[in-house]
DNA sequence: TATCAATAAAATATCGATACTTTTTGTTAA
DNA sequence: TTAACAAAAAGTATCGATATTTTATTGATA
C-alpha cells in the first residue's frame, strides 16, 4: 500500500510527510496539542504509524514531546527565529567557504543552471502577490543548496537543510510574499557571481545580509508570535 | 512504570537510551540487522516502544531505516570518520569563536571548574590502561561543551553534541585507551588558557589538532572498518 | 547447471484493545 | 469561598494479534 512512483512506502512515512507539511505551512498551529485520536482520524491511520511519525518529527524539532504527556506542535518565538537565522548564517557561511574552495566545474555549472531556472519562475502565482508559488520555493531552496554542495560534508549539508526547513516554517507562518523595495533576483545573482569568482568573503557577507533581511520581514510581520496555547 | 529519580519515563524512552548505549559501545555491531523480535526479547518490551525508539535513533544517525525492510545499526567507515571530524572542527570552531567573543565571568569560572574536575580523574580505571573510565568520558565531554556554551545558539550546541556522540562511538569501537606519547591533560590545559585569554584563533588551532590527533589514533587502530554485514 | 516461478517462511508494518497516567470534575470539610 | 481529596473522564503508552511485504526455498524448465 501507499505506492508512489513505483516504490512502496510505509504508512508511517506518509503520515510523517503530511504532518510535516501541515506543521510547516501552519495548518497545525505552533503549540497545538497533537492528540493521537485526532491525528488518527485526520490521516486515516492507526496508532502505531501516527506515533512513529511523531517520534521522528520530534527529533527534527517540529514537534515537542514530553513523556506521558504526549506531543504538541513545536512553539515559535522571536528568540528562536533570531537564533535560527544566526545559526544558519554561521553554518551556511562555513559551507560556502568550503564550497568556494573545493567546487569544480560541474559544481559551477550546477549553480548557473539553478539560477537560470529560478529566474524563470515567478515568486507568486496570482497577480496580486498574495500566494507563494511552491515551484519558486522549491527552486529557491535548490539554488541555495547548490551553492553549498561542494563543501565536502553531507553532515553539514544535512544540518543546513534542517535549518532551512525550520526557517521556511517561519516564513510560511508569516505569509511574507512580496516586498516592494526588494529585488531578490538581483540578490541571488550577486551571490552566484561572488561564488563563481570564488570571492568567499563577499559571498558570505551577501548571504548574511540576504537572510537577515528576510528575518526582518518576518519580524515586522509579527502576528506569528501570538503564543498559541491549545 | 519505569521510574528514575522520581520522574516517570516511558518504556520507549528507556529502550531508546539502552539501545543508544549498546550501539555506541559496539555491543550491537555496525551494520547489524535489528529485528524487532530480537529487540523485544532483549529489552523486554512490546513492538511499539521498540519501534518508537528505533524511529528516534534513525533521526540521530545511529540507526538506518529502509521502508519495509526494517532497521539496522548505522554502518561505520573511514570516510564517515573523516567527514565527522572535519565537520566537528568546523562547527566547534564557530562555537569556540562565538564563545570567546561573548563569554562572561560565570562562563570562565565554569571552564576552570570543568578542567579541574577532569584533571582529578584518571582516564582509565585499571592499572594496565585497558579500560576507559566512564567518569572521565563524562567529564571530558563536559569540559569541551563548557568551552562552547557561551556561543549563544542552543541549536549549534545541539549539533555539536550530536557530532560528539557519533565521534564517541568511533572511539569506543576502536578501544583507544592510552597512547604513550600523548599528554591529553596538557592539551586541555592549553585549550582552556587560550579561551580564557580570548585567543580564539589559537584555541581553534589547538582544537583542530586535538581532534585530528584522536582521529589518527582511531585510524591506526583500524579493525573498526571491517565491514560488518549481518 | 542456471533461470525462473511458485510456494513457504520470516520479518515488517499496522491495527484495535487494554493498562496506566494525567487532567478534569464534583463533593466535602475547613 | 477555597482547599483538599475522591471519582470520573480523557488521553497516553503498551501489548498481542493480524495483514502485508520481503526473503528464502523448492522444483520445474530450458
Amino acid at each position: 500500500m501507499a505506492v508512489s512512483n513505483g516504490v512502496v512506502g510505509t504508512l508511517a512515512t506518509t503520515v510523517y510527510d503530511r504532518l510535516r507539511d501541515d506543521i510547516m505551512c501552519g495548518e497545525l498551529a505552533p503549540g497545538e496539542k497533537l492528540r493521537v485520536e485526532f491525528l488518527r482520524a485526520r490521516y486515516g491511520a492507526g496508532t502505531s504509524p501516527i506515533r512513529e511519525a511523531l517520534n521522528r518529527l520530534s527529533s527534527d524539532g517540529f514537534v515537542v514531546q514530553e513523556d506521558q504527556k504526549g506531543f504538541r506542535v513545536a512553539p515559535v518565538s522571536r528568540d528562536e527565529l533570531i537564533e535560527l537565522i544566526k545559526t544558519r548564517c554561521w553554518l551556511e557561511g562555513v559551507a560556502l567557504r568550503e564550497s568556494a574552495a573545493n567546487g569544480d566545474q560541474a559544481w559551477e555549472e550546477g549553480i548557473v543552471l539553478a539560477f537560470h531556472r529560478l529566474s524563470r519562475v515567478p515568486k507568486t502565482t496570482d497577480s496580486d502577490d498574495s500566494e507563494l508559488n511552491p515551484k519558486w520555493e522549491e527552486l529557491h531552496r535548490a539554488f541555495h543548496m547548490t551553492l553549498l554542495t561542494a563543501c565536502g560534508s553531507g553532515l553539514l549539508l544535512g544540518y543546513c537543510e534542517q535549518l532551512a526547513d525550520r526557517a521556511k516554517r517561519y516564513r510560511q507562518l508569516a505569509v511574507i510574499v512580496n516586498y516592494p523595495e526588494r529585488n531578490e533576483l538581483e540578490e541571488h545573482r550577486d551571490l552566484m557571481e561572488a561564488m563563481l569568482s570564488r570571492k568567499a568573503d563577499k559571498a558570505v557577507a551577501l548571504l548574511d545580509a540576504h537572510y537577515q533581511r528576510t528575518g526582518q520581514q518576518i519580524e515586522e510581520f509579527a502576528p506569528v508570535f501570538e503564543q498559541a496555547g491549545e
